[in-house]
This record gives C-alpha cells, structure tokens and sequence, in this order.
DNA sequence: GCTTATTATCAACTTTATGTTGATAATCGG
DNA sequence: CCGATTATCAACATAAAGTTGATAATAAGC
C-alpha cells in the first residue's frame, strides 16, 4: 500500500461522501478505494469511517485525521509541482566552470544570449584554469580544453581547438622566419605551463627539446599574456586561435609554420549525468552546441 | 514504492550522508535504499543527489525537496502518533460499577450492544449501592443515583431518576390513600436504607418525621425488595420509577401525591478527569448518552 | 410491503512490485 | 598500486497490488 494513495483515498471519500464516486474522481475501482481505506485504518489502529451501506459518517478520529491529511496532501502536491516546474522550465542557479582566457573573450554575449532565452537561470560563471572536480565543487558544467580522458563524466564537444604557432612581425624579421620544425630550436618560446604534457607532433617535440639554446623563454599561465607578449616582439608562442586569432586577422601577428599545425584540440562541456538532467543544465548545453559555428568565427583570420 | 517510504529514505540518507549508513538506520538494505532514492527521482523526474562512489551531493532540486520533504515527514509522523495514543481502537478491560437494582433490570441489553459495536472491549460489571472509590479501586466508570457533591472526578448526566410513592391498590383501600402529605403519618413506610438524608421537600418531611405513628416500617437497601413488599400490600413505598414504572403500568401499583414528587434526580456516569481519556471509556459514556431516551422508557407507564 | 437499484465489502485470481542475495564498477586511503 | 568501502546492477523468490465477479445490506420506487 502506498500510504499517501491510502491517505488520498480517504480523503476523497470523505469530501465525496462516498466510495463509489471517491473511486471515480481517483478513476479506480471502487473496492481498491474500500481497501486503501481499510489498510490505512488497519495502519493506524483507528476506526476513521463508520460506514452502512448507505450513509457514511466519520469518527472524531476520522475528522481528526481528515483534516490533517488534507494539508499534507497538498504540501507534497506543492512540492511535487514545484520540482516539475524546476525541470519542465529552465530555472535556478547555473554553476558554471570555464577556462579563464577562452571566457574572457567569449563568453559574455552567450551568456548575455542565453540568459535572455531563459530569463529565470541565474548564472554563476568561475573562471579557472585547474581541473575542477565539479561534483566536489558544485558545478553543473565545466567547459574544457583538450582531449578528454575517461571518466565517469559526460562530455559533449562544443568546437575545435586549433592550436597555432604565431610571432609578430618585426620579431620574424629581426630573427628570420622558422621553415622547418628544427628551425624553432635558435627561437625564444612563450611558453604555456599547463601545455600537455605529452602532445605529439614535431612542433612539440622541438618546443620542449632540451636542445633548444636561444634562452630567454617565458613561461605563463595565462595565454593571453602570451599573446601580448608575442604581439610586442618576445617571440614565438603557441596559443589557441580563439587567443590569437584576432592579432593574426589585424596583422599584428603572423602564422609560422602553418604546414605542421598540431592536431587539433577541443572545447567539451562536461557535466555530471545524462539521465535526469536538470534543464537549466540541459538547456545551457543546447545552446553551446553550435553556437559558435565550424569552423569557429576566431578561425576566420585567413 | 511507498512515497512515505521513499521520502524517508532519501531525507535519511541526506541527513547520514551516505546510503549505507542510511539504511542502517532504517533497518534496511543499502540496495534498497539506493532503489527507493532512483525511483523517487524518477517519480519526481529529478536528479535529487549527485553521487559518486565515496560522497554524495545535494542537486539544487535535491536541496529544495529535502527541507520541504522532511517538513512533511514530520508532520505525518505528528498525525500517526496523536492517533496512535489518542484514538486507538477501544480495548481492553473495561470496569464498570453500578447500583445494584438498576443495572439488574437495565444494563444487560445496553451492555450487549456495546460489546457488538466494541467487540475488543472486555466488560467487568460489579454492583454495588455504596459510593465507591472509582480511583482505588480501580473502576473505569461508575453509574451513580443521586444529586451529585462536587468532586474531581468528571459526571456526565445520563438518565432523569423519578421518585414517586406508591402502594399496592389493596393496601389503599384498606388503609384508605393519602391526600396530603400529613396523611403519611399514619401509613406503613417501606425505607431504603441509603436514601438522601437531607432530601427536602413535604414528602420526605413527613416520612422521616418522629411524628410518624403508624409502626411496622421496614427498611431495606434494597429497592427490588421494598418494591415487590409494596405490592404485596406491605405499605409505601418511595422508589424510582426505574424500579417501579413496570408495576405501576401494570396495575400492581398505584401512585400516591402525583403532585408532591420530589425533585426528580438523575442518573450520572462517573469518572477520573484524564487529559487522554482511554478510548474504551470514551466509547462507553459516548454509547451511554442518549441511550435510554429523555425521557426514559422505564417512565412511560402513565 | 415487496422489488429494484445502489452501496460497501469479500473472495479468488492474475499481474506487478518488493526486497533479498550475490556480483560489479568506481573511488579513496595507505 | 592494492585493499577497503561505496553505490548500483541483476536475478530470483516472495509478497502485494489491483482486477473481476459475487454477496449482504440498505434506501427508494411502485
């Protein structure tokens, strides 16, 4: 017996007045009511009805019961709907976690957008380069960079991460213009700290070779930083295009080596659960996907 | 899946923390717990926890339904127990003391009745005219004549108790029927024991005067006795109509100064003021009021 | 006053759910 | 990296749910 059925059962007899039609507002039959209300008088060792064929007439405890039950009923009522509503329309607070130079220059008009497409999410966007635990921590979505290892997360790609190397152009005309991987060994590196470590490709190997004598590296963080960097004249960095692109497309700085470009990276949302999603979650990663085109609008600085 | 169920096991693993822990307090297993917590978050359609194998975290719906829930689950624990101790169905021993002569000749069918309608309820019935001590000596209720002395014990008001003098026809016309109270002086007084000493009134006057000369008085206490010694011509007799009314219908007895009955006195049910009133005591006065009529049966004899 | 219609409940039965057991995958501490 | 702990899955025997048809009891209609 499912106690709130029972509860329900009784309670409708009673505003009813009698079984059968109780049973038809419940829409079964009208021996599963009498027994609803039976088991639950049998559960609770008091008579709630004392029932001839014809008349009904609740006890004190009945009335007692009735209309106690009645407010319990529509608390869980409530509280059921509240969450239906809390499902069927985006809404609460979005926890989001996402790389902190890809946010700055591209998050704000679609948050901007999405907010206006479901006015009741709140959004709480942290910028952090680390990997959050966002079951630890709380998050409903992290946006990620790289490629995903297994895990007992969900990940959806959101766009390709081109990878390119760039410098501006005075430093490539004070130093010559690299032509080969093995060139990069007499170049100054802008230098990524949280780069993979065990990326592949010519590039790589000759960017991280302890051969490499120009000295005068830099190491950041913070890509940006980097690019900045590159753009004054530092040397030669190796950024993601949503950084540089923007300075490639104004001049500013200039591809190398385009030829031996590495394989391409990618934005993923990750998040916890497929099933039972909340919809602000789901709603948030509909509207990624595809929102910033393939290729991706900083890509077009050719 | 009961939905009471299933919402305890999810506030109680919340509260605990972990789901093992949980169903050690419910006393059941962690796969059914964890079973009752999947099904109730997809009756509600809502992530509730998210879970990983070694902590779990409240989602935004889950946090919102767990206080809401375990307000609800209080409140139907509230319900049950104010029914369980206040309202469970009567039973037990219930111990009833009455005055002899009236529960001989009107108790039995009341009580059957009430033993078909409470059928838990065991019945101890002892008679006796004295005033006993319902508290010492352990009596539920006791039935009780008279014009009641406060006390701290409840009386509920149950059946009017008229007096009325009577004769046999054949002692009135030997010795002649009174016309005014004085009359009594000179008539054969059948006396109960226990009655009112400090009864007003012309009748009760007269009979408890030394003046009476008449002699050959007798004295009993019991009214059955003085009744039937009135019809067998032994005098007057002054009893209630509860005793007498059959005889009088029948024409064994005939009333004298129908306009100086004395004040009518009543039938009252006696017991021990308790805030939670054992719902076999409740059920006997509640049956016991209006049971005999108003008025009663035993006065329709006129 | 007898019949008919309506009512609650009972009984038997089929279908569905329950709660147990043992097994599995995932994670954390050492 | 391993053992301990955790949540969950899968399969099974058992219990309950909910159906249908039958029965007893009452109130209204003729």
């Amino acid at each position: 017996m499912d106690r709130i059925d029972a509860m329900r059962a009784f309670v409708t007899v009673v505003n009813e007045g009698t079984f059968t039609r109780a049973a038809d507002r419940l829409e079964m039959s009208p021996q599963l009511v009498s027994k609803y209300v039976s088991q639950l008088e049998q559960h609770l060792g008091v008579r709630l009805l004392n029932r001839t064929t014809r008349k009904l007439h609740l006890t004190e405890a009945g009335t007692r019961y009735h209309q106690r039950a009645e407010q319990v009923l529509t608390d869980i009522d409530d509280l059921e709907n509240q969450l239906g509503d809390l499902q069927t329309e985006a809404r609460g607070l979005l926890r989001i976690s996402a790389p902190v130079s890809f946010a700055i220059r591209h998050m704000a008009p679609l948050l901007t957008e999405f907010q206006k497409a479901h006015p009741a999410v709140d959004i709480d966007l942290q910028l952090n380069d680390r990997k959050v635990d966002i079951i630890e921590e709380g998050f409903d979505i992290a946006l990620r960079i790289g490629h995903l290892k297994s895990s007992s997360l969900i990940a959806r790609r959101i766009a390709p991460v081109r990878l390119v190397l760039c410098a501006s152009p005075d430093y490539l005309k004070q130093h010559g213009t690299p032509q080969r991987p093995e060139d990069l060994e007499h170049h100054r590196y802008l230098r990524y700290s949280y780069m993979d470590q065990d990326a592949t490709g010519q590039v790589h190997r000759w960017l991280q070779s302890s051969a490499r004598q120009a000295g005068g590296d830099m190491v950041s963080n913070n890509g940006d930083v980097l690019v900045e960097a590159a753009i004054a004249g530092a040397g030669i960095a190796l950024q993601p295009t949503f950084i540089a692109g923007a300075a490639i497309r104004d001049g500013k700085l200039q591809v190398i080596l385009p030829d031996h470009e590495p394989e391409s990276m990618a934005l993923y949302a990750v998040f916890a659960h497929r099933q039972l999603l909340a919809s602000k979650v789901r709603s948030f990663i509909d509207f990624l996907d595809g929102y910033f085109g393939e290729p991706p609008y900083w890509d077009r600085f050719e």
